[in-house]
DNA sequence: AAGAATTACAAAAACGTTTTTGAATGCTTT
DNA sequence: AAAGCATTCAAAAACGTTTTTGTAATTCTT
């Protein structure tokens, strides 16, 4: 299609041939030596591993890949609506991941989709070209057809996040946990209005969270409101303006659970508006523990998650699979709550 | 060196073969068809493309990449010690790159680095094995061994953020501009005791925007001291641990010019626990515009910057070095300020 | 001491493209 | 009507690996 002109430097690469004439062996022996087999002399090997050393020499990925019709890499998708604000989670995967897979011998290779049909388009481009061994998304949704495309192709993959029908490998947090200890804490602190304002009930890790919190009000013998809850975005709803919309329709929560640290943070404001004082007048939660949330006042109570070990986890887990590890693996790992002022245990924060 | 065991599901890829005898044609006449030559009938075209299409074929990567030497691919190395707060500039460059480059007919590539050693291991893996055609990085330093590295292979690179010599193209920020404007700005709200929490000397731009504030004091006939400026990090000596330090050499800014929103968001958590209030006993003013910078209370003044923007010039650069172009190019884009509370213009701010 | 087994290496084929070279066909020109 | 030309396609080589197969040389059996 394109028709680029051809580049004019191509930096030198040493190949396998170059260091078996540097070593006075065939390319064969250059080929076993390197990637550790049983029949060649150990004097041999050391020569052709110095000649390797000396000349840069690494084998080319296109050429070996072509060969042995595996790439050994793994990509991670991000999707960019989910990039904006959410970006710590996002980055300490990343670097689980990264850590796990490369001491398995694997890359890490991580791709964008732009928005939601590119994230199939995205995935599809980099399966047919072969580029990568396996997938690894996020921000599941209950149906997915990411999914569906994946497992027609027998494409291996592993998603952060649940679907409905869970046939497939996943880690996740333990979100429905979540929501039951964020409840269980507030009512222990008093509370019994409490309301919700969810992330977007597009992904399913909303849902599970707030089946937790339902599982919790029912466990303290509080009925469920509905209208308690609301659904927050980024751009549109943010935290202050669902706080609004909460109090205009004439409810009076004495504690909020947020989907997120950004819609806490976002709601606080939304109580100031309204001559209410968070943490005070009234208690919020919030999730992901981002880095401001400890700077915010009153310092937000929220909960954590070790990205980096759900990484570590997932590259595990990856590895496993590749080496022919068939069986359908799901991982669910805690979120402790990380208690500061904003959930209001004494009843008082400093200005 | 591994010795992974074969793969158990090889997933159905169809390869050209299939393409050529699926359209009753030769193999050179599909790639021709599909690369878009010109000597092949229309109607053998139209024909090659639907088997293709119906077929879900693909060229693949490896095999068309040693047959080009060409990869066709961009790869963007994230420095491990700037993911952790720094995310959304990250990710804001990413996002424009990746526009920029796939209008070209490129694919983005990530690639991540662990640590500082790192950074040139991945580099150097990155090149040796041939697995994209350029690098773009970011958070350079004044010396840079990446830079020495890449020049002396000759391999193709950009940088986001100059270094000492600036022998290479880059895209930066005007960071020297940022310092001088605020600077001015404070100077024009009455403050003559202007301190500075930088972050860390080890990047060229924090260097360039002390100059930038050097530059501003000078212009407004102000002595430049020293003892005003501290050098703050993201683990250690954060910008309330430099406050107190602050205080506790007997010095007394009334304005302070923080090097990034975190910074300035913890400073102002230092000057509270020393009994001032930031944004009215001292004015602030932060740097990136962090989504929550907007959130905090008083809300941030603060540099923004389009970082899409950024990464699509940034890739527009790149398609044109590949396309030939080798012309050193230096780009600079401006950081426009935000105004909000925390500099103080009226004297005061909502509680 | 002769055959069998082992060790250490080389030759060659294959992976899936792209591109050069060349050939067949039909058409134009003189 | 012969020569030249344009068009359209096929054959084959090449890219840099890995792995199978093969074969000398050496060591081990009996």
């Amino acid at each position: 299609m394109t028709s680029r002109k051809t580049q004019a430097n191509t930096p030198i690469r040493s190949d396998i041939r170059s260091v078996a004439q540097d070593a006075g062996v065939s390319v064969s022996t250059v080929s076993r030596a390197l990637n550790g087999y049983g029949d060649v002399n150990p004097e041999t090997r050391r020569r052709i591993e110095q000649s390797a050393e000396r000349l840069g020499y690494q084998a080319s990925h296109a050429a070996s890949t072509l060969r042995l019709k595996k790439t050994n890499t793994v990509t991670f998708m991000v999707s960019k609506p989910w990039t904006k604000f959410v970006d710590p989670y996002f980055l300490g995967i990343i670097d689980g991941l990264e850590l796990a897979l490369t001491a398995q011998g694997l890359d890490l290779q991580v791709t964008l989709a732009r928005d939601f049909d590119n994230e199939l388009e995205v995935i599809k481009r980099a399966v047919e070209r072969g580029r990568s061994d396996a997938l690894i998304f996020a921000r599941t949704r209950p149906e997915d057809e990411r999914i569906d495309w994946l497992e027609k192709r027998e494409f291996p993959f592993i998603t952060v996040g649940r679907t409905l029908r869970n046939s497939h490998s996943f880690v996740d947090r333990d979100q429905v946990k979540l929501g039951r200890d964020a409840v269980k804490r507030l009512v222990a602190l008093g509370h019994r209005k409490i309301g919700a304002l969810t992330t977007p009930m597009r992904y399913t890790y909303s849902h599970l969270t707030m089946q937790g919190v339902q599982e919790g009000l029912a466990a303290a013998g509080i009925d469920y409101d509905p209208d308690l809850t609301i659904e927050c975005f980024l751009s549109h709803r943010t935290g202050e303006e669902a706080v609004t919309e909460l109090f205009m329709r004439g409810q009076k929560p004495t504690a909020l659970i947020c989907g997120n640290d950004l819609i806490a943070i976002s709601a606080m404001e939304g109580l100031r508006r309204l001559g209410l004082k968070p943490g005070e007048d009234v208690a919020l939660i919030g999730c992901d523990d981002i880095p401001v949330a400890a700077h915010v006042r009153p310092a937000l109570t929220t909960f954590n998650l070790d990205l980096e070990a759900l990484g570590i986890k997932l590259g595990q887990m990856m590895a496993a699979r590749l080496n022919g590890d068939t069986a359908v693996r799901h991982e669910l790992v805690p979120a402790p709550m990380i208690i500061r002022q904003s959930d209001c245990p004494g009843g008082e924060y400093e200005a």
